[in-house]
DNA sequence: GTCTATACAATGATAGAC
DNA sequence: GTCTATCATTGTATAGAC
């Protein structure tokens, strides 16, 4: 891996999104985008992605499978599932820092105009559904125990993230999740 | 709406289900399902599916959204939320027959079996529990009780349309899909 | 008015050179 | 690691056939 591996990564996810808000993701090609990145070409870009949708994905993105499951492992033995599934929500919130927040308002923007955007979207929720679902199994919380946590956990992280990226407030997204999260187990007793 | 063209569609997502089992779905083009379909070419497919994935999952699926939409609607007035997702989890558990199961095995395994078809599966998932969460709402059910008890519902759904479609017992998919559901209301109470 | 053929653009894979 | 070049396939647009 050469030193400049990163930042030619970065300089092709920037132009991407500059793009896609100048001219929407359908009307961008991966040709301009690697243009714009300074003179490379699809090849290049295709090197560093695997499609042209994942470029947003992966963009300031880590493996957040990963930190909600290293935080599952990390959580107390004697942790409740939603207890754990609050360290991993506190872990992965925390990744969004006030900075990104307008980068993470743009990103969602370009992603709710466009379908196969959505739909990316939507396997990475599931992604995250799963890595916080096995990391509670290997706890030994009970198969549809740890689906549910998980779900639970999900619904709030996206519910915070959707209302922290949305509007003009600036609460940490932490305290977004957390508030959240209480509001949902307060619900569970409502359902009937 | 010409008379043949529900014929024309069932034989293309036949023709599709069918090479996608014998060569797989990313070395099937398209061509080659409509030609076995009846020597037609990718023109007439692309007019009865946007593209080559939705064959699969429009084949023998209504708007499964509708479903769950007009059950949750024609649930009695006092209904809790969760007795409203189960009714919708019954009528959309009945469009599964058991002469479907064969089938829905088939098509299971070869969408288990790509990642494109993951991604869709995930959106259509995420769709169906979209569906359900808006008919609760307009039954008044606050905004995260309805969203949660929508994907309690899609979790007993799936998780009961995995081992209908998985396992060689003959349980119906409606008492399969009302056994998790309960199962899942008693965990709900384990989480912490 | 439904269906089909031809032409075309863009994604993504692959092979070879610097 | 990047570039050129070529290729197959998906998906669209347009115009025509039954």
């Amino acid at each position: 891996m050469g030193r400049w591996e990163p930042d030619t990564r970065r300089r092709l996810a920037q132009a991407a999104l500059e793009l896609f808000i100048e001219q929407g993701y359908e009307a961008t090609t991966v040709n301009q985008i690697a243009e714009r990145a300074g003179g490379l070409t699809k090849t290049t870009f295709f090197r560093h992605f695997p499609d042209k949708r994942e470029v947003l994905f992966a963009a300031g993105e880590q493996a957040h499978g990963r930190i909600v499951a290293d935080a599952i492992a990390a959580a107390p033995d004697g942790a409740t599932p939603l207890q754990a599934v609050a360290a991993a929500l506190d872990a992965l919130a925390a990744v969004f820092t006030e900075e990104r927040r307008e980068f993470s308002a743009r990103l969602r923007a370009v992603i709710l105009g466009n379908s196969e955007l959505l739909e990316r979207a939507a396997l990475k929720r599931a992604a995250l559904a799963e890595a916080m679902a096995d990391a509670l199994r290997k706890r030994d919380v009970p198969d549809l125990a740890a689906s549910l946590s998980a779900d639970l956990g999900t619904r709030a992280f996206y519910t915070a993230y959707d209302q922290w990226a949305d509007t003009d407030n600036h609460e940490a997204l932490v305290d977004l999740t957390r508030r959240t999260l209480d509001e949902l187990r307060a619900t569970l007793t409502t359902l009937g």
